[in-house]
DNA sequence: CCCTGATTCGC
DNA sequence: GCGAATCAGG
C-alpha cells in the first residue's frame, strides 16, 4: 500500500480527532501503527495534545536554532483537560437495596450522580462481558470496577483489560471520569 | 502484559 | 519517502 492523497486524508483526519496510530492503521488497512507514525512524522504532524509519547519528544536536546514567532496567542490549547474525577463506584444491583455494614452517618452520599446516558448504555454493555474476576485476580491491568453488591456473593469486578494507566477499562473509565460539563450543577 | 507515540536507520 | 526495529513510558 502507499500513501495516497486519500489515505493521507484519512491519517490526517483521525490524527486530528486523535485517534491512536494503531486504529489509523487498522482503519487504513496494509500498513502498521509504525508506518502511521513514521508518516505522521513525515507530514509534519505529530504532537498532539497530550500523549504517552509527549515525554519522548520532550527529552529533546534541540542543537537547532527554534524558530520563534511572535505569536500573539502562543500557546493553543485545544483542550483544557476538564476532567473531575466521579466517585462512583457506588456498587449497584438491580432491585436490591444496598446493605450498609454498621448504621454509619454514611452522610456524603457522593452525590446521586447523573451519569451520562450513553455512557451508563455502554457500561450495562460492557458488563455483561466482563470477566467477573474477583478480589484475588485483580492485576494491574484488570478493569477494577465493582459490580454487584460486595455484601454477598453476588459480586465481582469487571477485570476487562484497562486502557493505558487508567484503573478502569475504557468504559468504565467513561463513566469515572466526567467532563465537568455534565456532571454540572444538578439544579435545586 | 497491554497499550501509546517517538526516533533511528537501512532500504 | 518508507516503515520495522527499537526506544521510552503509562
Amino acid at each position: 500500500m502507499s500513501w495516497t492523497d486519500e489515505r493521507v486524508e484519512i491519517l490526517k483526519k483521525m490524527w486530528g480527532e486523535g485517534q491512536s496510530a494503531s486504529q489509523i492503521a487498522k482503519e487504513l488497512g496494509g500498513v502498521t501503527r509504525n508506518a502511521v507514525i513514521g508518516k505522521v512524522h513525515r507530514l509534519g504532524l505529530s504532537n498532539r495534545a497530550g500523549s504517552a509519547g509527549a515525554k519522548a519528544a520532550a527529552k529533546e536536546k534541540a542543537p537547532k536554532a527554534e524558530a520563534k514567532k511572535p505569536a500573539p496567542a502562543p500557546a493553543a490549547k485545544p483542550q483544557p483537560k476538564t476532567e473531575s474525577a466521579a466517585p462512583p463506584p457506588q456498587p449497584k444491583v438491580a432491585g436490591r437495596r444496598a446493605i450498609i455494614p454498621a448504621g454509619q452517618p454514611l452522610p456524603p452520599q457522593p452525590s446521586a450522580n447523573e451519569i451520562s446516558p450513553e455512557a451508563l448504555a455502554k457500561v450495562n454493555e460492557i458488563e455483561k462481558k466482563s470477566k467477573k474476576i474477583g478480589l484475588m485476580e485483580l492485576t494491574e491491568r484488570t478493569c477494577k470496577w465493582p459490580v454487584g453488591d460486595p455484601a454477598t456473593e453476588d459480586f465481582w469486578f469487571c477485570g476487562l483489560p484497562v486502557k493505558a494507566g487508567k484503573p478502569y477499562c475504557e468504559a468504565h473509565v467513561g463513566v469515572a471520569f466526567q467532563p465537568m460539563s455534565s456532571r454540572r450543577d444538578r439544579r435545586r
